[in-house]
DNA sequence: TTGCAACTACGAAATCCTTCGTATAAATTA
DNA sequence: TAATTTATACGAAGGATTTCGTAGTTGCAA
């Protein structure tokens, strides 16, 4: 299926914190970081709906959001995406990458051990 | 300045791993995956040029095109984007989920060796 | 020098994303 | 019960992305 786009992953990663949530609740969360008016995240958040990312229920007169699918399915599916696009598939160089190594190497997990004992001291 | 868009990083991928490379080079990589018409391919590759993706020279009548910026510091770029957005910053949780572990962890470092060594068998 | 083949440049359609205005509907309160 | 508040639903504008058609340019071979 579909995956988050940016504006969706910032919903996602506040109802993620929250568990559920209400329209209201995670537009006040987007609030902080920038405004937002809140059909832009009902609309989003309905979208999302569509699209299988949150599921939802009623609540009197508004609607519970939830996450569709695990944090970890997601956060799996955007991390293999990135792997493949920007690293050519090597788990190894993302995450010397990631720790601030910049020296490339082939045998995996070797030296990624090796190059976390050194980063430990 | 501006990031690659998913087209756009499909090429990038290509310069990287060609160190450079003229349109016709690029489309034919570009084509082993799925069919993208050849002035498509041109185009994209103009537009990252304007961005400042990529730099070119002129060889006859055609251009040979290259990364204007470090693999390396375009790879970080994504990858911290990634990092906040989808892991709310925790590099840990990203390692992990990385290299096939589920399990949540806040002592960063010490639970990415343990892990590693785990799998090492 | 003429013509062909390989390239470039340009523009525009189609789709997706993001944002918000407006119209409705449902509780609440005065 | 009427007015107010709080939600939802819908549609559409504006911008970014992706794709490709068409026209024009350049280098080389005949």
């Amino acid at each position: 299926m579909n995956n988050p786009t940016p504006a969706e992953l910032d919903i996602l990663r506040i109802i993620w914190s929250l568990g559920e949530a209400k329209v209201q609740a995670v537009n006040d969360e987007l609030c902080k970081t920038k405004p937002v008016g809140y059909t832009t995240t009902l609309k989003t958040m309905q979208i999302m709906e569509q699209k299988g990312l949150l599921g939802r229920k009623k609540d009197g007169k508004s609607h519970i959001y939830f996450p569709a699918a695990e944090q970890q399915d997601t956060q799996t599916t955007l991390l293999n995406r990135l792997l493949h696009s920007a690293f050519g598939g090597s788990k190894s160089r993302l995450v010397m990458q990631l720790l601030g190594n910049e020296k490339i190497s082939t045998e995996e997990l070797n030296d990624i051990k090796d190059f976390l004992t050194k980063l430990e001291k």
